[in-house]
DNA sequence: CTGAAAGCGCTAACAA
DNA sequence: TTGTTAGCGCTTTCAG
């Protein structure tokens, strides 16, 4: 059943009946009703592929990410999916893993689906803030389309950012154990991603703002995975420290794990604060203290944005948002 | 830049440039190099669309599920979106929650954009078991492509279903509690799908196997939530049980946070067991036994039998496919 | 307000 | 081995 066939039952030519499934007013109200009719008693719907043919778009946007089965993820994906469709667009997932030459991969692979614009979610995608060669591929798709990047920031000519002002965050955190009497902070860590580059230089700033020096055996790089970081802590018995600065909730759960097989007063022996207000975060005992970055924001500023700049209207869009994070205090602080 | 230019450039026609495309043996091996090496100078790339309107497929498959956020679903589409990737296929994520009217909307949606088969992630799409009314459009679509159900079961012409042995995990793990001396087990749910309907008749068989009664208060449907889990427990004063029987992980969480309030021992005086074994169930103190229903062989299973399917090999295929689960031993069990 | 017809870029049957 | 050409189903000028 096609636009022919239609046509023909509604003794009508096919222009017209283009027009009635685009809505276009110069159609007479009755022939629109005519028309309609016969569509729903076949169930006609237009053929997509036709259509993109000729429009050069079916209304679809890729989303990439490293991993899909990370919660901060998979909650991102959840909400741009379901603001997207309130747009009438459709969602190509893809993920990437971290590896540069998968990444570019992946982008080829989605400009080739000549996806409408691309959302990016994961500081992985904005490289390390520092050399310029493993981004190229983003600037590069941002020559074809619009790109949207959620949780990093990477300056260029139509890459548009999203993303938690996790500078400030770690600075705050960083400065209130210091402010409550925590002389040894570990910094817990699990990437070198752009952000993951700014917590660390917030946990910095912090405590050269407070006269503590920086410590190289305080900040500790590990795999994000809730046992090995307890059992790493537990083996590192040289180490001292009075809290744990973690970029994640995985890594702090490990923290707690620690002081509860330590049997450490938490927070007042260790204490604790995590990143992204997981699931996690309310299922550990005692509960995690934890940053939110605010992903669902995040997502409905990208949206948004995308958006206009698909209607045309790229004057009016910030090319980087920068928001506020905000601490969820539960039971690992005392501030 | 399109194949024509492509040919004209080469010095061919177009219907030679689409075989290199296609890597067809009919073509020298001479023309195939001087026309690659057209293509890759000037980084052509074969328009989507025109060929999907020629093939009537662009080699994207649906995925439905009710929810990305939700940590089990999360997992699934990220091992599918992987192993459909190696086949060259994409993915167009939808999510759909567990409204019927949206979840028919979703299916609408996705038949139109012509995917090539559909996989439906969740027992919410296997209806309760019962009426077929609310199962209808998942038949529906079924007589248009090929329908892949993982984590529930539905009988009908080209729907394929691969899920875990909810019945037979329940009846297991209930029987080992009665045999471990529990009297009052509790059991924890919070849906009527499917998949809950059968972990239900698998605990009231254990309990009817054993010579226990079925007590209607030992059944309680709360909303997953852990708080509110930990919460109601808490109220019900009334109710006494030496055991839960949970559905999830985030219900087993929730009465491992109740056991803590009220300083119960576990598994001596509380003897817990979770579903889906979750990130939750590491990161709970104590540490969660848990049913895995192992989604990423359910997974396996979907897309080799599609695979299968699309390549026309039907009638290898098996519509039904159940799988042991297996429960993973932490602390929360003494069995 | 409606229709005829020219694309959109590719595949595949048919010719050579 | 290669080329010619007729679709695939829709959108969109251009005429009327």
């Amino acid at each position: 059943m096609n636009i022919y066939d239609i046509a023909e039952l509604a003794g009508v030519s096919i222009a017209t009946v283009s027009r009635v499934v685009n809505d276009s007013p110069r159609v007479s109200e009755k022939t629109k009703q005519k028309v309609r009719t016969i569509m729903e008693e076949h169930g006609y719907t237009p053929n997509v592929f036709a259509r993109g043919l000729g429009l050069d778009s079916m209304k679809t946007i890729g989303i990439l990410c490293p991993d899909v089965s990370d919660a901060y993820m998979a909650t991102a994906v959840a909400h741009l999916e379901s603001r997207m469709h309130e747009h009438g667009y459709d969602c190509i997932l893809c993920c990437s893993g971290f590896e540069q030459s998968v990444k570019e991969k992946y982008v080829s692979l989605l400009l080739a689906k000549r996806i409408d614009a691309l959302l990016m979610v994961g500081s992985t995608y904005a490289g390390t803030g520092e050399s310029d060669k493993n981004t190229q591929y983003v600037r590069d798709a941002a020559k074809q389309i619009p790109v949207f990047l959620i949780n990093g920031f990477l300056d260029g000519e139509n890459i548009y950012c999203a993303y938690g002002d996790d500078y400030q965050a770690t600075y705050d955190v960083t400065s209130q154990m210091i402010e409550t009497g925590r002389k040894r902070i570990l910094f817990l860590c699990d990437s070198h991603s752009y952000s993951a580059n700014q917590k660390l230089a917030g946990y910095e700033s912090a405590l050269k703002a407070h006269g503590l020096p920086v410590l190289g055996d305080l900040k500790l790089y590990v795999k994000n995975r809730i046992h090995t970081v307890r059992d790493i802590l537990l083996e590192r018995r040289d180490l001292r420290f009075d809290s744990v600065v973690a970029t994640d909730d995985g890594l702090a759960v490990g923290a707690i794990k620690y002081a509860n097989a330590k049997l450490l007063k938490v927070p007042e022996n260790l204490c604790i604060t995590g990143f992204n207000n997981s699931a996690l975060s309310i299922c550990s005992d005692p509960e995690l203290s934890s940053i939110d970055n605010r992903v669902e924001e995040l997502c409905n500023i990208s949206v948004d944005n995308m958006m206009k700049i698909l209607l045309g209207e790229e004057t009016e869009v910030n090319r980087n948002n920068r928001i506020p994070c905000r601490l969820i205090k539960r039971c690992t602080t005392d501030f």
